[in-house]
RNA sequence: GCUCCCUUCGUCUAGAGGCCUAGGACAUUGCCCUCUCAAGGCAAGUACACGAGUUCGAAUCUCGUAGGGAGCGCCA
């Protein structure tokens, strides 16, 4: 399983979409991984699906991971001794392999389109048995296929998966782990566009890249197999693998768009600091040693990767809050001043600041000093109404005499009206 | 359907046979402090999914049951 070679990690996304706080946490799992141990950190995009992969979402992504901190050593940017780090660009490495196992005959071509794969798997579904591709262009003849491709049909490339295989590994996390390879069907490696699917591209990436640890999701557990086999089979080094407890929503569904905002982008827009972030991350599915706020710099010291939860994480947004305060706690006046991006006094920032979780909450409370006063709920106006009329009438008189002094104002008017308390100080 | 994974307070977790009358953190509640609200301090309640078994002894080991999740895609 894993060996003595350096930890090298990677982080894998493909830009269909913001980084979400699941992935978000892997790729920090990852980063802490390789920093812990003076190892090296890798950034990939898996860019194959052209369909959903977008420019956009990668420079977002990018963005978002130096937001995070979460800085590589080899990716997108800054290059490495395995560029290109983008597997768009990647196709002529993939077409030597493609072609490798298509002629030691681990590989074949399928000419099945999207129907008939359909409803072969609906068939099998019905009669009680594992939706599996039938294996039915596996033993096609040399003319048959010379057939199809005359009549012009386009093939996808499957893997060949050798029968009566126990692959057998170590998941970082899981423990022991044992699969039959005649539970697995022929997986498609090449699409007929040319261009690799996943389960291949990211296997043989992660291998020549020369990653030692792999850390993903757990909806990944069961696919590993499949990544040994091809890796077996091209002969190339086999990364360990480790797999997390997916991060779920208040109602254990894995996070998704309805549990409100989950990507690290939509976190960042309402004003959350990248430290509180990762704190608050760095507990989720993870055990520390440590209950107490985390410098970025001593996190690495403090991750136990032995110590990475297997059951699923619960997202619990007050939780969040809590590093939050602690990271404003952190932050000197000036820094506030600009987190709050509003050209307040810092009088006003000292004033309120352990008021503020958001930059959002700073807003009533500008509007209070600046005389701006929002309109009131009708609790409020409940309290007002109670308080009676000759209470304002007392409260001016004390205020002339006063002036601005607060302490002198609340100490006449206690005098005058003999309030004490909520009722003194609510109105 | 088949294969695999998971299950300790509301939530995140500690716990790898006796240290557990199960510890910490967040949240909650109460009290203190206080010129209101906060902030801060202190305190309290709440959990080993269920059932068998192994053992002198089980949250920890085994087997079942239940519940949840994932995979079985020319999506990653």
């Amino acid at each position: 399983m894993f060996d003595s070679r350096p930890v090298v990690t990677r982080f894998a996304p493909s830009p269909t979409g913001s980084l979400h706080l699941g992935n978000a946490r892997t790729a920090f799992f990852s980063h802490l991984w390789a920093r812990k141990s003076g190892g090296r950190f890798i950034l990939r995009i898996e860019d194959t699906d052209v369909e959903r992969s977008q420019m956009r979402f990668r420079d977002e992504l990018i963005a978002d991971m130096r937001w995070l901190g979460l800085d590589w050593d080899e990716g997108p940017e800054i290059g490495g001794p395995s560029a290109p780090y983008s597997q768009a660009e990647r196709g002529e490495f993939y077409r030597t392999l493609f072609e490798q196992l298509a002629s030691h005959g681990q590989a074949y071509p399928c000419y099945c389109t999207a129907e008939e794969l359909e409803l072969s798997r609906k068939l099998q579904r019905m009669s009680g048995k594992p939706p599996r591709y039938a294996g039915t262009c596996r033993h096609l003849t040399g003319a048959q296929r010379a057939e199809r491709e005359a009549r012009g049909l386009k093939a996808a490339l499957r893997f060949a998966v050798p029968g009566d295989l126990v692959i057998e590994f170590t998941d970082a996390v899981h423990g022991p782990q044992r699969f039959l390879s005649n539970d697995i069907g022929d997986f498609i490696i090449r699409r007929d566009d040319g261009t690799s699917a996943f389960f291949f591209c990211n296997a043989v990436d992660d291998s020549v890249m020369g990653v030692t640890h792999v850390l993903r999701g757990d909806d990944h557990l069961t696919n590993t197999p499949r990544q040994l086999m091809l890796l077996d089979a091209l002969g190339m080094r086999r990364p360990g693998y480790g797999h997390i407890g997916l991060l779920v929503g208040a109602d254990g569904a894995p996070l998704s768009k309805r549990h409100g905002s989950t990507s690290a982008h939509e976190f960042r827009e309402r004003g959350f600091l990248p430290a509180a972030i990762l704190n608050h991350l760095f507990h989720l599915g993870h055990a520390s040693d440590v209950d107490g706020w985390l410098a970025e710099a001593d996190m690495p010291a403090h991750f136990r990767p032995e110590h990475l939860g297997r059951a699923p994480a619960r997202f619990d947004e007050p939780q969040l809050a809590h590093w939050q305060k602690l990271g404003v706690e952190r932050m000197t006046t000036e820094q506030i001043r600009t987190w709050l991006a509003s050209d307040d006094s810092p009088d006003f920032v000292e004033l309120v600041r352990h008021n503020v979780v958001l930059p959002a909450d700073a807003e009533p409370w500008r509007a209070v000093v600046q005389g701006d006063l929002p309109p009131l709920a009708p609790q409020e106006l409940r309290v007002i109404s109670a308080a009676g009329p000759e209470f304002f009438s007392a409260a001016v008189g004390a205020f002339d005499q006063s002036s601005s002094d607060l302490k002198q104002l609340t100490k006449l008017l206690k005098e005058r009206t003999g309030r004490k308390g909520p009722e003194l100080f609510m109105p």
